[in-house]
DNA sequence: CTGTATCCCAAACGATACTG
DNA sequence: CAGTATCGTTTGGGATACAG
């Protein structure tokens, strides 16, 4: 009997609107993306130096899967060398005050968790 | 070489706080949860009918993580047949209007997927 | 500069069986 | 009822090489 693969598991976003939502902004990298969205148009190369710790694989990853859900915008000027600019859009606007919720609530909290790995060390 | 192991690497929650609370409550299913906690208290068991979806195990690990990270606390009843009620702690109480804000933005834009999943099949 | 493709290891997860 | 342990598969993600 083979296993059920993730497509054959329609996750009932009808129940939990919250998973849903999850779902798109929950992914290793797309809040502090769409977080550094929050101040402007970006740059793939600007997305590596705000967040070093992304490869540039996981980068374009999560980028197109913010843009397929319709959160980001991405411009592509044709030239050379190539240039490509990533923005809000208009949905991707309405996940902002969530986006800073989200910032605020680390900063106030993030406290916590380095006080339990002082420990651990 | 040797591929750098999860432990190697020290996430920056300073450079991106909204990293540290997606790190919270952006596992599979942690955001679900958390919702369903805001209308009190519940039993492992009563998880499982809420989210059909997540298996014995998956409900077992996350209610662990989110418990060590004081998010949640798990209260047993020293009695035949077992009883443990899991509730949000004041710290989880202050991501309330997090969650909240996650479910209205849920329950407002997931049309857009689904759309694209009828063309899609 | 901004990607895409491939390979491959490590982590996540499901299924299942067992326990107090 | 509410777990834990083990196993095997699937997926995530890093390193690297190549391309427009």
């Amino acid at each position: 009997m083979k296993a059920k693969t993730k497509e054959d598991v329609r996750p009932d976003f009808q129940a939990c609107p919250v998973e849903y939502t999850l779902d798109i902004i929950g992914g290793k990298w797309k809040g502090v993306l769409l977080y550094h969205l929050i101040e402007g148009t970006k740059r793939f190369n600007e997305f590596r130096k705000l967040c070093p710790n992304i490869t540039h694989r996981m980068l374009t990853l999560q980028l197109r899967e913010l843009e397929r859900d319709g959160i980001i915008h991405r411009k592509v000027y044709q030239q050379v060398p190539p240039k490509v600019e990533y923005s809000l859009t208009d949905l991707g606007m309405t996940l902002v005050p969530i986006i800073r919720m989200m910032k605020e609530w680390g900063d106030r909290h993030k406290g916590h968790r380095e006080a339990a790995d002082e420990k651990a060390e």
